[in-house]
DNA sequence: TGCATGACCAGAC
DNA sequence: CGTCTGGCCATGC
């Protein structure tokens, strides 16, 4: 929602898709893209980058298309990213989750 | 208005 | 497996 933002109106819908990811699940960059319906997930990763809605939006629940998490995660790093994963009961090795045990299916979303 | 940037992706090799 | 290339498009200067 814009709380108090008035120009971002794309991010915003990639900020509204990322909070309805249950928790103990990820997506991808593609996925959301998707589903906003442009394909684009380079825009999506910038948005979740300067995130600014940091607790509010679960930003950590987005991977790449391999599973791989964020390297310059926004909010505190790699290792961040990956613990705030392991608090979930997610398994990561390598800074890697396993996309056929996690991966939450966005298609059904509205948004 | 134009140009560079980026938490990406798909295909080629 | 890995690396490289081209494309993608909102955003900001």
């Amino acid at each position: 929602m814009a709380f108090y933002q008035i120009t971002m109106n794309y991010y915003e819908k990639v900020y509204e898709v990322v909070k309805k990811i249950p928790k103990g699940k990820v997506v991808r960059y593609g996925d959301i893209a998707n589903i906003l319906g442009h394909g684009n997930a380079r825009v999506v990763g910038t948005a979740l980058h300067k995130n600014p809605y940091a607790p509010i939006v679960p930003c950590h629940r987005v991977v790449n298309r391999e599973g791989k998490l964020a390297k310059t995660f926004g909010a505190g790093g790699i290792e961040i990213h990956a613990e705030r994963l392991r608090a979930e009961g997610l398994e990561v090795n390598d800074n890697m989750v396993d996309l056929n045990k996690y991966l939450f299916d966005v298609s059904g979303l509205k948004i």
